[in-house]
Parts: structure tokens; sequence; C-alpha cells
DNA sequence: AATGATATTGATAATCATTATCATTTTATG
DNA sequence: CATAAAATGATAATGATTATCAATATCATT
């Protein structure tokens, strides 16, 4: 499952910042490149779990993609204009792995996100 | 848009944690005040909008609501079999504020879940 | 009470991202 | 070359969420 995410993370590059699948296979597409709508979501779901791309949701539930330079991080979003934060969150891994050792659970992920006001709202 | 609303929140509140829209359409039915499901979408919505209610996304994409006011802990759920632990998390507490404070956000909020698969699954 | 204006509800259909299917094509390997 | 295994992509299926719209409840005013 690997002739594809090449092309699909240079494709996700050229986007610049957050891309839907969606957004992705129209992408490929016009770039001469067409490609297989699930060929797509699979590409992206290995990258994702492969932590190279990050994965967050968009308000009505569609997942966004981008290349992730930086490693695992989380965002600090402004409930009021929307401004958006990139957090470093070695903390919480730790945090999480440990709680997840202490109660027998494997294989664990996290969903962390914070909110609140930001400076000028 | 608004008879509806304090049954669905009291049906949140006896769900304990979180609890999707369909979920809370389930109980509510078990409970003997079925409601229409267009209901209780509209009902956590506005709750949403009113931050009466926080609303996180599982790995799916399916949107969990729950109580603001409600003590603060958070969840381990076994993504098998659903099993729910409730977690104490004073560190990631700590954690939030100093990094709300470091990008000059006040009033924050976060979410905290954690997923993964526990012993039996 | 009766009227009418307005808001709420809920059954149902429509939308749309995501996943599953599966036949076909490609790649790897002996 | 031949054969097995993996990858692809067209298409259908799934399922949460949203839109529609007629029916019902609410409420102020007469």
């Amino acid at each position: 499952m690997s002739k594809s995410l090449p092309a699909v993370i240079t494709t996700l590059e050229r986007a610049g910042g957050f891309a839907s699948a969606q957004e992705v296979f129209q992408l490929m597409r016009k770039q001469g490149k067409p490609t297989g709508l699930a060929t797509v979501y699979r590409a992206l779901q290995k990258a994702a779990t492969d932590n190279t791309v990050d994965v967050i949701r968009k308000d009505d539930g569609e997942a966004l993609y981008r290349l992730c330079a930086t490693g695992h991080h989380h965002h600090l979003v402004c409930t009021s204009c929307g401004k958006t934060v990139e957090v470093e969150g070695s903390a919480v891994e730790k945090w999480a792995n440990s709680v997840a050792k202490n109660n027998g659970f494997k294989k664990v992920s996290h969903v962390v996100e914070l909110f609140g006001l930001c400076q000028k709202c």
C-alpha cells in the first residue's frame, strides 16, 4: 500500500496547510495524477498512523490532514475568532501512557484540545 | 427551541460522561421520554453554542457531548467493548493552564479523552 | 375562551464524508 | 515466464448529521 503514498504526501505538501481527503483527491486529479478516492483515504490513514501527518477535525466533523514536521502536538483554539496555536504536548503523552498502563490498557490514543479566548477577543 | 432542552440535558447528566447524539436519543426513548432525533440534535447544538456542554470527536468523527460543569475528570475508554474508567487529571489541568498563559489565552477549558484496548479485548 | 402569530417538534428524506467490496491491475519473487 | 501477493479504483454501502415541512404547542391579545 505504497505506490500512491508518496504522491499523496507530495500533494499534501503542495497544498500548504491543512487539506481534507476530498481536497487532496481533487488536487491530484488537477495535477495530472488522478488517483482513486479509496486510495487517497488509504494513504492518508497510513500516514496518520505512521505519524507523518496530523489529523484534526473541522467543526462539521470532516477530517483535515497536514504534514507533520514537528511531531505530535495539540491545538489551542480561540472560541471567538478561531485562531489556532500549535502546542507541544510531551507532558500529556507521558501522562496518557502512564494512566493507560495503570489500567491495563494498550494501544492508547488520546484527544487533547484546548479552548479559550485569545488576547484580541 | 427549549421545551426539549432540559430533558436532553438531564439525560446527558444521567449518562454520566460523554454521550453521542444517537445515544442520547436512545436513552430518552428508554426512559419514557421519546424525542425526535432532530430535536435531540438541535438541543445539543444549542447547548454547545451556549457552552453548557463540551463537544469532542471520536476517532471516526462522531461528536460526543458532555455537561460542562460536572466535576473535572477524564475518561479512558476501551474502543472495543466501551468499558470506561474515570481518570484524575490534575497534571493535565496544570499543563493546560500554563500553556494558555504562555499564549495569552484566557478562560481556558480543555478536552482530554483517552482511548485504547482494555485487558479483556 | 377564541383568534392568530410565532416557535417547536418530529417523521422523513437528503447530504456527504468515510468505509467496505471486489474485480482488475501491478509488483515482486521464484 | 508464471504465479502469488499486494495495490488500485470504480462502485456500492454505511451512518452521522442536516434540511424539509406539515402538524402541534405556546402565548399574547381581544
